[in-house]
DNA sequence: GTCTATAGGGGGATAGAC
DNA sequence: GTCTATCCCCCTATAGAC
């Protein structure tokens, strides 16, 4: 009945780890880890070096490599699609039965994915790029919270946007939903490479400008006129 | 002065290795098992395996791993982006000093990342994902001649699209070039998932139809409207 | 050009002491 | 909970015979 758990703690997504801080440390250095590296790319010996703990503590906290990246990953996804269906909601909400804009359904879709960037300035960058890889890469290991949670923001998501564009099939709304993910998605993973490229001087790698350009160039693209074979 | 190579052969585009079977087969599983796997995940052992090869062929040809993969990527990246140059050049001709139209643009920059979806329909859905592997991972080894080919396309297109829409930012041009990326990118490497998410009934996995969707959401999104803060 | 054999290093996981 | 030590695997690269 103690507060702290006498057995193995159970994965959670809110990362409340004070009493356990090898835990946490190992979550923070492997999080560091995977942003800079990718997910394939980092050995349990580099997040225990950087996490300054023990080898074996990873396999006694998480049980294998495999659960703890599913465990970042999840802290990261679950959150922001739980964040999307409470704005859906609250936009659906407010609109009283009609249509929500296609513009408020778009943004309410993207803007939970740079919750996590513009929350710390100093790790920004960081999170942008584990953002960009765990929507890039195939195959992740995924916890089971995920699964139910994506398939209703993939149920949801689509009937918002027909009960607005009642005109467009549902199978071009679906691609263009994933078209929409890709636009973000790649942002984030190259958005330091594009910076550099153009010399860096004018855009400003502020998360805000960019979330508002993907919006903007999102429910256009949604909106895009359509027509049959 | 003999037709075929005495010494180690040089990297090339083209693939015409009839004289060199085993080099020629080393490439040919090498790239199946990227798309299938990843280019991280797949250790020489099961290229050489799947390709009926001695481990150290890999190194006698290539010279390394890393080589073997930027010449993979280097097949399938530079005659896109050289096809990518000629069609611009080819549609600036026909309009003979005027702006080229949104739509040309935009489809003479995605259209070459079909082409090899297309030319094959057994190969294809392999082709489909190594496509979107190789545009969506970061710090993919890169043989010497794709850069130049990379630089010419970034500075060419943002140009053709500002004679086009002459009152939008450079900047913004350049995002939504990349966003467009993206579009392309995240289609083709998760084209298989959306098709079992969706029941895989109504949506045909067609490549021109996918091209056609990707182009029209992206010109759409390129000409979205756009106010300055 | 192709092969065998091996060097030499890093990988994940675990047993068992504390 | 934490640590050391270790097992046993797979990896890339290369030397040297054919």
């Amino acid at each position: 009945m103690s507060a702290t758990p006498s057995t193995k703690p159970a994965a959670s997504d809110t990362a409340d780890n004070r009493d356990a801080p090898t835990r946490c440390r190992i979550l923070e250095a492997a999080t560091a880890l995977y942003a800079e590296h990718g997910f394939d790319n980092v050995s349990l010996r580099q997040i225990t070096r950087a996490a300054g703990v023990n080898l074996a503590s990873v396999n006694y906290h998480f049980g294998s490599k495999d659960n703890l990246a599913a465990e970042v990953i999840a802290s990261r996804v679950n959150p922001i699609n739980r964040q999307r269906l409470d704005l859906l909601t609250s936009a659906e909400q407010l609109t009283d039965g009609e249509p929500v804009p296609l513009k408020a359904i778009v943004r309410a879709f993207l803007s939970p994915m740079f919750s996590f960037v513009a929350s710390d300035p100093e790790a920004g960058p960081m999170n942008l790029k584990l953002m960009g890889r765990c929507m890039s890469q195939r195959d992740l290991p995924m916890s089971e919270a995920s699964l139910p949670l994506f398939r209703e923001v993939t149920r949801r998501y689509p009937d918002a946007v027909k009960r607005t564009l009642p005109d467009l099939p549902v199978e071009v709304i679906q691609w263009r939903m994933l078209f929409s993910v890709g636009v973000v998605a790649h942002a984030m993973l190259h958005a330091d490479l594009l910076n550099r490229i153009t010399g860096g001087a004018s855009s400003r790698l502020d998360p805000d400008t960019v979330m508002q350009q993907a919006v903007d160039f999102c429910t256009a693209g949604l909106r895009a006129s359509w027509q049959p074979d």
